[in-house]
DNA sequence: AATATAATTCACTCATCAGTTACTTAATAA
DNA sequence: TTATTAAGTAACTGATGAGTGAATTATATT
């Protein structure tokens, strides 16, 4: 039990045993943390854990970050700067207006399938009421881009017969998200009401026939 | 600074210092870890805050609940047994179809609007995965009801020719759960990416406006 | 009045957590 | 080669948090 280790193995072929990586240590980092925010809320997660996980000295949070909150900040700049650059790679103006609603519909649904990462973060944001949102001085802008792209879908439709004239671009859009959010927001307690699991293929594949199918039959004249 | 404190006030009408009350003790823990779970989510709360605020020592939690997990059990299930009531209370099978299906669209809005604290609650639950809502033995059949009226206001609005026939009841209530959910979930998000305060009366009540709009236009045939 | 039971209090433990002090070592530039 | 800077480590602190042991006291029952 007492003798001592013998290093037999680990003395092959040995490389600087701690090559430095400052962009790839904060990646890292960053990359774990926003993992472990959302799996267990701002509260939840512990710098101990984000550290041990990155396989980093905990030194080195603060050392990058500052603190946890600022940390916890740069996460969720990062998860807005990502959703903002997947809406700005759509192309959402050359459709012709139902395509571009349609588009705009399943991309929305599919990205909040594929990963729920984001949700998660903007839930945990909520319940603070945004109280670290509003520190960040890269968020002010990031939603006019695609408030403008639905303001100019619903024109286009509205001149060309397709939509009904009366809709608010702000308003539709909520509501183009929110039959996609709740969804998969409450994916795990709708399961458990309504006894059937929400993240089946083929249930997912109704999901999204239904939302599109509903938002386009709500916005028809 | 070492005299002792002259009990002066405290001396007079002096009723037996500590009236026990089981059934208010126990009131007052649940309701006030209703708003700590909702405010700070299941990690973020404290025993001890719980314990302050509900003016009881923190040993009562224990005895009357077991543990933080337990408590916030009871806390969940009592935020759906008030949520089933009120919507038990609704009488949605009496009216015409079209105002049926305004009143459950209305009612949901007006819920999320007066008070938070579910979709709080929800929020925390479906970060951990329902995990606490799993063990519930009193959550099964929580949804069946409401499930019922809004497949038979659907078949009534499909066969009076007020509603399309192709619409599915599980989806149809997600949606309209929807569009009210994520607005009031994500409220303060999107007031501060949007720069207008969402709960502004204005803005809540044209809010309500389109969310019954949008429900009707996307159900007409 | 004596007894049992349940409500309540006090003082404690042990673990964990955000953040820090003080150091070592690799990379880089003079 | 040496000095400087930045990356990284180790070991700690002080606070707080969930949960408990053991007593005390109010109330109901006999």
């Amino acid at each position: 039990m007492l003798e001592p280790i013998t290093p037999a193995v680990e003395a092959d072929a040995e490389k600087p045993k701690t090559r430095r990586d400052a962009a790839g240590t904060k990646a890292r980092i960053l990359a774990v943390a926003t993992r472990e925010f959302a799996s267990h809320g701002f509260e939840g997660a512990t710098t101990d854990d984000v550290a041990a996980k990155a396989r980093v000295n905990k030194r080195m949070i603060y050392h990058y970050f500052g603190s946890k909150e600022q940390l916890y900040l740069e996460v969720l700049e990062q998860a807005y700067a990502n959703a903002r650059g997947a809406e700005a790679r759509l192309k959402l103006d050359e459709a012709d207006p139902v395509a571009a609603l349609t588009r705009l519909t399943e991309f929305t649904f599919d990205s909040f399938s594929r990963d729920r990462t984001f949700i998660s973060l903007l839930n945990t944001e909520n319940r603070q009421k945004a109280k670290v949102l509003k520190k960040s001085s890269r968020v002010e802008d990031m939603n006019s881009t695609i408030m403008a792209s639905v303001d100019r879908i619903l024109q286009k439709g509205a001149a060309s017969g397709a939509f009904r004239k009366d809709l608010d671009a702000f308003q539709l859009w909520i509501s183009v998200v929110g039959v996609s959010y709740f969804y998969f927001s409450n994916i795990h307690t709708l399961s458990v009401i309504g006894g059937r699991k929400l993240d089946d293929p083929a249930l997912l594949a109704q999901r999204r026939r239904h939302v599109v199918d509903f938002v386009l039959s709500a916005v028809r004249p």
